[in-house]
DNA sequence: GAGTTTGAAACT
DNA sequence: CAGTTTCAAACTC
């Protein structure tokens, strides 16, 4: 229907039936293109101003500014959901004032009254051409989506489209093909919201995309900075706009580049960390950035504690490549969240900004810049709060030890640190970078993320933090003697992870989770397992019965550990290995006393997925018994949900196959809707 | 802010 | 690999 309509609108109307009837003669002489409001016109508004048609225009213009008009409305609903992420501090103040103005719009929108279509109209920069722009924009908005008539609605759409026309004429030129433009991106809102939006993002996206170009001119070596920069003098409603455009298709293609022009500046600045002395806010916010370039989950174990990072990073070159891939997803991703979120915010605004203000968690490079950003102005105003900011105190180490935080967080240091001597600095990035190097060749992972974070957790999100420690774990474990696990002293506690089989701490009474809780719940989960293997198996049960580990729920460590070794059960028949390591593929496991590598790796495995099923069980099997499985674990650690199943009854082992199988299916389905993940 | 405590990192 | 030293953050006063 979409197609037929496009075609009825761009290609000349087929006006065989029409010519001759009285109606079209009016139209005719309205004007050439009336033709086309004639008919396609009133169902087309109807239809495509609730539906998205991408290639309804198919002309350079309609179809440039469509998706100008798709990357600004999705850019002011991005900014809408940045907006609340930006109240804690992270964005630099003028894209704060530009969120916020647009949020401020937006609720204006679901306002729908003539007023603030005035006043919106006021806030039109030129005159002429903006105010018919936004007067055609927000009539039809404000009508439409009261579900009132669709047929008046319609009549006002095509005296507004008539009235673009008739400027267009009269203006020609740039503001014409605006309102072409406008016009044709008209017909794609879907919402009131979104009408509206866009109108108040006629004007607004000039301060919009001043913005972006002052973001942009912050980067080098960019070829999008060239290009903004290079329109910078060009009106800004044709000129940005075009610029990229041409360079993407797309709303989510903006998302995109802000995206890189982040990591642009990021990584720029970095590169004149020395040199760049802050000239204003701005760049000194985004200097604080820049260390996130080589950011790793270091930030997640800190960002546990107050922003939730949901994918682990081995190293600044896996961030890269989540950057990358950021920018080829996150845009699928965006619109259908967008779009979901201009719709839920017709009726409930709140809900659909945090729909979207939710959506970004999980994009792990925007969190880790950030994190980042967060770290050094809560660092530097609320040392308190946050707290994800690395900003070191080194005297001895010059930095370049992973005594230094900030080197150990793969960033480098900046002004508020308060480090002597120190060469984790940009220009001394060789220096870095060997060190880093030597560091790694005696421990490779010395720079991966301490915490272990499964590759669902994208669902705690929005969860309360207390869910946070059971799906993660320190990689290496801690070693308290005196803190009890319950300082700061504690790698887990700080990470905001309960401690786990790695961890040799004593006494531990961390309140993310004990170690022995820990190992009690993996124990019984083991149990559950070999019972459930017996179950399916009987020729088993002998060996099962004979091994003492495998029944021994108060045998401490060792026997545990042997019991993990077992695991094999576990991944040789369930889960692939990929699975596996989604989150714990990267961990170094503390040596183990026997059990070598392989061991380990068995292990952990086991306590990711086991992790992985609590945490997606609830989510993917709406009748999952989660209940039982906090039931069985103590101090509230969940534990694998087949296990429990699999203890319950021997029927249920079928169940339980089938869970898992749900499992394995889920869990690569969730990384898909989250583009970080 | 200085001093102490703590545990990770580095070293032997 | 275990023990020791170094180091810097966390903590206390």
């Amino acid at each position: 229907m979409d197609n037929s309509q496009k075609k009825k609108i761009e290609t000349p109307t087929p006006k065989s039936k029409f010519e001759d009837s009285p109606v079209f003669n009016y139209i005719n002489n309205l004007s050439p293109i009336e033709a086309v409001r004639s008919i396609p016109t009133v169902q087309t508004f109807n239809s495509l101003s609730f539906t998205s048609p991408p290639p309804v225009f198919t002309s350079p213009h309609a179809s440039f500014h469509r998706e100008s008009r798709f990357f600004r409305c999705h850019n002011s609903v991005e900014r809408s959901k940045a907006l609340e992420s930006l109240d804690r501090s992270v964005s630099t103040q003028e894209e704060v004032v530009v969120a916020s103005g647009e949020v401020d719009l937006n609720k204006e929108a679901t306002l729908e009254d003539q007023e603030e279509d005035e006043t919106s109209r006021d806030r039109v920069d030129s005159p002429g051409t903006g105010d018919i722009v936004t007067q055609v924009l927000l009539d039809p908005s404000g009508v439409a989506p009261q579900g009132e008539d669709n047929a008046s609605s319609s009549e006002d759409v095509s005296v507004g489209l008539r009235k673009i026309l008739d400027a267009q004429k009269e203006n020609d030129t740039p503001g014409c093909r605006r309102l072409m433009a406008d016009a044709a991106e008209l017909l794609v809102f879907r919402s009131p919201n979104d009408s509206e939006a866009f109108g108040c993002l006629v004007d607004k996206i000039s301060s919009s995309e001043r913005r972006f170009c002052a973001g942009v001119k912050l980067t080098k070596r960019h070829d999008i900075t060239k290009d903004v920069q290079a329109n910078d003098n060009q009106p800004l409603a044709v000129v940005p706009n075009q610029s990229v455009s041409n360079l993407h298709r797309g709303s989510m293609r903006r998302r995109c580049l802000d995206f890189e022009v982040l990591g642009k500046r990021k990584k720029d600045i970095a590169d004149d960390d020395q040199q760049a002395v802050g000239d204003n806010k701005a760049e000194s916010s985004s200097k604080c950035v820049v260390p996130g370039i080589g950011l790793h989950l270091n930030a997640i174990a800190m960002a546990s504690r107050g922003i939730k990072i949901n994918t682990i990073h081995e190293d600044s070159a896996t961030v890269e490549i989540q950057k990358s891939f950021l920018g080829s997803t996150t845009p699928v991703q965006s619109q259908d969240i967008m779009r979901e979120t201009l719709d839920q915010a017709e009726n409930e605004p709140g809900k659909g900004l945090a729909v979207e203000e939710e959506t970004p968690k999980p994009l792990v490079f925007e969190e880790l810049n950030q994190d980042s950003l967060q770290k050094k102005k809560r660092k530097v105003e609320e040392p308190g709060e946050g707290d994800s900011c690395k900003r070191c105190n080194c005297k001895k180490s010059k930095c370049l030890k992973l005594y230094c935080e900030c080197f150990a967080a793969g960033v480098y240091c900046i002004e508020p640190c308060s480090c002597v001597d120190c060469f984790n600095r940009p220009i001394h990035e060789d220096t870095v970078l060997a060190t880093r190097k030597q560091i790694e060749s005696r421990n490779p992972l010395a720079f991966a993320p301490k915490v272990i974070r499964n590759s669902d957790s994208i669902m705690e999100t929005t969860d309360d933090a207390s869910k946070t420690p059971a799906s993660a774990r320190h990689k290496r474990g801690c070693n308290c003697k005196k803190s009890n696990c319950l300082k700061k002293y504690c790698e887990c506690f700080q990470s905001g992870v309960g401690c786990s089989i790695n961890c040799r701490c004593e006494g531990c009474k961390n309140a993310f989770g004990k170690k022995d809780a820990y190992l009690l719940a993996i124990m019984e989960s083991k149990q559950e397992e070999d019972l459930s293997k017996v179950q399916q198996n009987p020729n088993l049960s002998k060996e099962v019965e004979q091994n003492p580990s495998s029944d021994q729920p108060s045998t401490p460590l060792p026997p545990y550990r042997h019991t993990v070794v077992h695991q094999p059960f576990l991944s040789k028949n369930r889960l692939p290995p990929t699975q596996f390591f989604l989150g714990a593929g990267s961990s170094s496991f503390r040596k183990p006393d026997g059990d070598l590598t392989q061991a380990r790796n068995e292990k952990k495995p086991l306590e990711t997925v086991a992790e992985d099923k609590t945490e997606i069980m609830p989510e993917i099997l709406s009748n999952t018994p989660i209940t039982t499985i906090k039931a069985i674990s103590p101090n509230s650690k969940r534990v694998s949900p087949p296990h429990i199943g699999s203890s319950e009854s021997g029927p249920i082992i079928g169940k339980r196959t089938n869970g898992r199988k749900l499992i394995l299916r889920s869990i690569p389905a969730f990384p898909s809707l989250n583009p970080n993940q």
